[in-house]
DNA sequence: ATTGTTATGTTATAATATTACATAGATAAA
DNA sequence: TTTATCTATGTAATATTATAACATAACAAT
């Protein structure tokens, strides 16, 4: 039951036309926006796109330099409160290991995002299970734990930094 | 397949006798120190005991306070230190959610932790899983990602906040 | 226009974590 | 037992991440 057994399920350490990949995910969150009454505003907008600019995960007060530059707030509570707006809609994930932020990738929805980042070079790459099952979903199962959230990331080697020597 | 199937993976929610099981903890972890020659210092070994009397999470600082109360170190670099040592040598895990820690509750060894976080009580129940199998590790080698170390963390309600309302 | 609501700007501060360097204690060698 | 070496601790300063509080502005709906 493999579906087109060549693509892998996170895209973020292949090649692709990253610009059309980030232009087409902030269409969609502007359509996702519109249609739920949400208002993507300058500063949300401007963070999104800088988040789907990068792949790696990007600080807030990384985030916050390039506002500052752009014009827009310069404080921290102005970061923040744009990141917590595109977590809170699924738009961002926050990295907890990095205490930074990448956009959603989207090529899934409503799963567990869980995340691979490389300690070499820091990419981020996102792919989906679903928690509930699982030896996570197991585990809480047979303790009567109530999942309502999960933290899933794993740090290693990309397939690149593999192939480019471990140091 | 199931090994004394009302034997959960997760003690931490349930009823035990928890001085004994940190004492216990305590005597593991003095030797296993002895066989390894780790020097299992007082700021090292405090930090533990402080741990293992807790069930819930504690920040740096939290043990800080209490290390200064002891007479030892109560500048962050103490706590901080001891906290590298224990996490380094597996006798503790950083939570990366709280930005906290906990005792690791060794009912496991070799395998990656996976935690559940009681929003309610704070409470935080280790499991053990094999981050290899299941969907992280099917996605990771789906993409030739090498794995090094995993952090899962699952928030949720504990059986008993469940039972005692939601709010 | 006015009111209510949501978002932003700004100041200040809290919480978490590290750097750097001096001192002390343990280990091992001479 | 002194010396040298290595490891751990003490301490001051500072960096990084995040929030609280309150004033102002923009938007939405009568």
């Amino acid at each position: 039951m493999v579906e087109k057994s060549s693509e892998p399920e996170a895209l973020a350490f292949a090649q692709h036309d990253h610009g059309a990949c980030a232009a087409d995910a902030l269409d969609y969150a502007r359509s996702v926006c519109a249609q739920q009454g949400l208002r993507l505003t300058a500063v949300r907008e401007r963070v999104l796109q800088l988040l789907l600019e990068s792949h790696n995960a990007l600080g807030a007060y990384d985030l916050l330099e390039k506002l500052k530059a752009d014009g827009l707030g310069s404080q921290p509570p102005v970061a923040y409160r744009a990141l917590d707006f595109l977590v809170a809609h699924g738009f961002a994930h926050k990295i907890e290991r990095l205490n930074a932020f990448v956009a959603c990738s989207r090529t899934h929805s409503g799963h567990s995002p869980v995340f691979m980042i490389c300690r070499q070079c820091h990419q981020v790459a996102e792919a989906h299970a679903t928690p509930t099952s699982g030896k996570l979903g197991q585990a809480a199962k047979s303790i009567g734990f109530k999942i309502e959230k999960t933290v899933i990331e794993a740090e290693g080697l990309c397939p690149a930094c593999q192939r480019g020597g471990d140091e």
